[in-house]
DNA sequence: GTAATACTGAACCACATGGTTCACTATTCG
DNA sequence: CGAATAGTGAACCATGTGGTTCAGTATTAC
């Protein structure tokens, strides 16, 4: 697959699993290590360790391990990017709307 | 995997691809066949068919066999849902730094 | 020092994804 | 009618995903 965009796609692709969602949900609460996680949503370490990877990949995680307890945290980014992608679609959508109304307000009555 | 949410988990997934996206900014602009879109992509029929595919069980898009071509325009979700999702994200986070003011604020002084 | 804790990495599994080709059907054009 | 066009479905392929287990290592607690 070419890959023309790099970080929608991980991003949207982080955000597509429900489990990575109530990670993000659950760290905008509070910090936790992989298994307070891991404890969290009733799966392995090593389980929760690549949903973690996975969303750190796409920067919206970052991690610190002190001592033996790895530390997870939201990171830099926070949706902005992917939110502005939905927004400027729904402005399009508008947009193409805005052009259907001014068409048929143009052509009103012509076609009697 | 076990399945919480639906149509989050198929939309997001379906914006993860670039090629996707992009098929989605073009039926913004215009309604377009298959084959319009596998040009505009150089792609095969059958690979777009299969992008198309996955917008079209997440509810991005429609579509409509006319003689023998398949017409595609833009479907019934607009991503509110997505939209809110990370509105209410974005709106968590804010309320943790608020907290985090507020808390600053209190101790302000405690520890001198 | 021994034991428990926390994580890590490799290996494995079943299934999904993003593509292709090829053979086929249905529709339209001349 | 015959040829070109538009799509479809199955099969295939390499790679990714969402998990697991198992065997480690490093850290902390007793």
């Amino acid at each position: 697959m070419v890959h023309y965009s790099t970080s929608l796609d991980s991003s949207f692709a982080a955000l597509a699993d429900p489990v990575r969602r109530d990670v993000l949900v659950r760290l905008a609460r509070r910090d936790a290590s992989i298994s307070d996680l891991a404890g969290a949503f009733e799966m392995t370490l090593t389980g929760m360790k690549k949903h973690v990877q996975v969303l750190e990949d796409a920067g919206l995680v970052t991690t610190e391990k002190v001592g033996r307890v790895r530390w997870c945290r939201l990171g830099p980014r926070r949706l902005e990017k992917e939110n502005e992608w939905i927004a400027k679609y729904q402005s399009m959508l508008e947009a193409r709307y805005d052009r259907l109304g001014e068409f048929l307000e143009r052509t009103r009555g012509e076609h009697p």
